[in-house]
RNA sequence: GGCUCGUUGGUGAAAUGGUUAACACAUUGCCCUCUCAAGGCAACAUUCACGGGUUCAAAUCCCGUACGAGUCACCA
């Protein structure tokens, strides 16, 4: 029987051939250089910051060369398949703003080169497998789960390499007959590759991170398809989808790193050119003393659930994750602050080939940045745009109160030197709630004096300020030459290098002064620019506050 | 256990054989200042996991050790 038949048995219903195939996705016609890259998650659970960054590596490779990026959804272990991890996939590029320029979702196709989704190209993976069995590379085997653990435990056993490899390779040389035999009986099988390479020998290849490695050559007949559902395994996946897809850079963690031999022979059985490398390092978490991989589980900034519903702004995360990936980025971006980040000419070699930690400190740094050069009108709409999906509270509150809301966030932001008080869409209420009058009906509302305590005497400063001196109309400077004024009246030192030199002379100093009218206006003696505060909230309102002051105290 | 990769401060890291080991974040201090935020200035690795070697010279090259990570599935 020959290698033919035997493939013709296998697959009675594959009539087209790999020929077909080269055909129907022919080389991509682009611009020299340009890259072809893709990002293959599985729809095993959610977005992962490690994915999050494979993502954008491969956003920037095709962007900056003109190339082309592709979603590929990698669903051939349906057993771990997740309902809705498509979508939030889809969802989670959409809102970092990496969407591919190839992909398939809800039924829709982008691209020509589909299908997108590796449980619809089953025809295609038969049609490649019975091409590798009837040239004698591939062949069933029926080895029982059983059988194999058998195996395993005695490789281990006796300290010899584990794997299906040389004579525990069972049905490599059984003769076709009586693997046609088991088939007609119904027995239940893999197609495992047919191995020809020498573990003994060296392999040599070059990953664009890592460099130049040197590997024992693959000698195991791993499976290609599985026997439950006829579907390939990954690295045989992984080699057809990327040769028909015409894919020239796979980036991909770095625990794909010990199978490249084995990916190797495969390309190289159907002499197909391999794609580039770029093996991307892990990020790690601290935990306690040790470090390890970052988890799921463990770690909440894993997924990339936690920075959405933190109201980090997409760009902050998209620079924070790049700064992990590439050391010079953080030189790029200073040298080129409003570039879009998919200019970046992102280098593989400049890539630390260590895990990094993931830091939330410099996120919240790079976060600040963003936020501060924000104008204030946008800034509004992207902090209502969060409110609206988590928090329906401050939702109502800044949607009522739209105007002070923005004159609020606008204070200090147009100068050169902007505040950086925010770090995400989610701290900036318990640092403004108090612009807005119905926070004060709460009960709770403590007030948060300095120095000067005394009811008595805060009242009075109170009555004197808002009585004779506060004018809505004063410049800044008016404003504050008149609480000058009114501090010195009171025997509070306006010139704060006089007060240092003899304290003891005064009640206390301007700031000691102001940050009684700071505390009864907005409780904290911690608030951007005074002056502002009273600008918004005009003398009506300052009356009021004061108004509860009284009748708090 | 086999194979592979890695190890520079609290964190991300630069340096690719040559003066005092960049820079950024964090921390601390000072200055500025109506508080805060910012900004300015400074401090923070007597030394590059450890041991040996090559060299006039090593974080950088070589060897060994330790430690960490990945992988060894009909999971990706």
């Amino acid at each position: 029987m020959t290698n033919q038949e035997l493939a013709d048995l296998i697959f009675p219903n594959i009539t087209k051939t790999v020929e077909d195939y080269e055909l129907m996705y022919p080389k991509r016609v682009l611009p020299e250089g340009a890259k072809v890259v893709r990002f293959a998650p599985s729809p095993t659970g959610f977005m992962h910051i490690g994915n999050m960054m494979s993502a954008t590596i491969n956003y920037c490779l095709a962007k900056s060369s003109n190339g082309v990026f592709f979603l590929r959804n990698e669903d051939t272990d349906q057993k771990r398949s997740v309902e809705g991890s498509v979508d939030f996939i889809y969802h989670t590029l959409d809102y970092y703003h990496i969407m591919p320029d190839e992909y398939e979702y809800n039924g829709e196709v982008v691209g020509s080169y589909g299908p997108y989704i590796q449980s619809k190209r089953i025809e295609i993976y038969h049609t490649f497998i019975k091409y590798l069995i009837s040239i004698g590379r591939a062949y069933p085997c029926f080895l029982t789960s059983a059988e194999l653990e058998e195996i395993r435990a005695y490789q281990s056993k006796s300290k010899r390499r584990i794997g299906i490899y040389g004579r525990y390779a069972k049905f490599r040389d059984v003769p076709n007959e009586e693997l046609a035999q088991r088939i007609k009986n119904g027995e239940k099988f893999v197609i495992r590759f047919r191995s020809e390479g020498d573990f003994n020998k060296k392999f040599i290849f070059e990953d664009l991170t890592k460099g130049k490695i040197e590997m024992p050559q693959n000698d195991i007949d791993v499976p290609i398809m599985k026997s439950e559902n006829l579907l390939p395994t990954y690295h045989f996946a992984h080699v057809i989808d990327d040769h028909l897809m015409r894919t020239t850079h796979v980036v991909r963690g770095e625990e794909w790193m010990s199978s490249v031999p084995l990916h190797f022979e495969l390309f190289a059985a159907f002499g197909f050119k391999m794609p580039k490398y770029i093996h991307t390092s892990l990020i790690l978490k601290k935990d306690g003393d040790t470090i390890r991989k970052i988890s799921k589980r463990k770690d909440p900034e894993a997924l990339m659930f936690f920075y959405e519903e933190k109201g980090y702004p997409y760009l902050a995360v998209i620079d924070a994750v790049l700064t992990i990936a590439n050391s010079n980025f953080e030189e790029w971006r200073t040298n080129h602050p409003d570039t879009p980040f998919y200019c970046f000419p992102f280098s593989p070699k400049k890539m630390s080939s260590s895990g990094a930690l993931f830091d939330l400190d410099k996120l919240d740094n790079i976060s600040k940045n963003i936020i501060a050069k924000m104008p204030a009108e946008t800034l509004y709409e992207e902090y209502l745009e969060w409110a609206k999906k988590y928090d329906e509270h401050v939702y109502n509150l800044i949607t009522n109160h739209k105007d002070d809301t923005i004159s609020f966030l606008n204070i200090e932001r147009t100068c050169k030197k902007p505040r950086k008080d925010y770090e995400n869409y989610s701290s900036i209420y318990h640092k403004t709630w108090y612009i807005y009058d119905e926070e004060w009906d709460k009960e709770e509302i403590t007030y948060d004096f300095g120095k000067i305590t005394d009811k008595d005497e805060i009242k009075k400063i109170m009555r004197e300020y808002l009585n004779n001196y506060y004018n809505e109309s004063d410049t800044e400077e008016v404003w504050f030459n008149k609480i000058k004024e009114l501090c010195d009246k009171l025997n509070y030192c306006s010139d704060m290098k006089k007060y240092k030199e003899k304290p003891a002379a005064y009640k206390g100093n301007v700031a000691d002064f102001t940050t009684i009218m700071r505390v009864v206006l907005t409780t904290s003696s911690m608030t951007p620019n005074l002056y502002d505060i009273m600008k918004i909230l005009g003398r009506d309102r300052m009356q009021h506050r004061f108004e509860i002051f009284l009748k708090k105290y």
